[in-house]
DNA sequence: ATCCAGGTACGATGCAAGACGTACCTCAAG
DNA sequence: CTTGAGGTACGTCTTGCATCGTACCTGGAT
């Protein structure tokens, strides 16, 4: 099952709202570090929460269009739709990057 | 007064918090389209809010650095420190601007 | 002096959101 | 087949935050 979400950034106000979580945030910062458009199983980012909430969060990160999301049954990995994001927002991504 | 070091734009955490709501990135990209850094009256944004609520939300923008307040006794002008912001978050604003 | 518009401080309230436990699902490895 | 790891769904708890009313302050206009 190969299912992919639409991948089309979402407005402003939920990216903004998405991206105001440090969870969340770290996830995309760290995706964005990346050399190339990786695939990354969720499992990776070691956030400090319980499995439901980091469920929550990925939720949130793919229905901001700030992740896509592939489920392979027993497991799933995010990647970042960096063409579609820098399209829309273009410069947020390197905001993201620079931190720190 | 809970002044900050002047000028100098907060941590990401804080200013993409402030940005997360209507209301306050409404004020900062309608300052940021202005043709100049221009002071206006706090009042000639017009928030759907009572004047408590629109303290409060001045006060946050204020707090991360995304406007300058100045008091002069019974009124209350900002200003987008546009250079700072810029310097600290290139490309923040355009975002901002470039929303419908 | 009085009034009023513009602001702040404080306290209260209502709701959204983060966090969690539990139950359940699916697949792969034993 | 059984087990365990990785995920989701659901209900719940709790915290944070946006919002407001009220009281109070300040300065300009009447």
């Amino acid at each position: 099952m190969t299912d992919r979400e639409p991948g089309v950034p979402a407005d402003l106000q939920a990216v903004l709202a998405a991206l105001a979580d440090p969870h969340r945030r770290r996830v995309v910062s760290s995706l964005a570090r990346e050399d190339a458009d990786v695939e990354r199983p969720c499992g990776s980012f070691d956030l400090p929460v319980s499995k439901a909430t980091r469920t929550h969060h990925f939720r949130v990160l793919r229905e901001a269009g700030l992740v896509e999301q592939r489920f392979h049954g027993n497991g799933s990995s995010v990647r970042l739709p960096r063409e579609d994001i820098e399209r829309t927002y273009p410069g947020l991504l390197a905001l993201l990057v620079a931190e720190d």
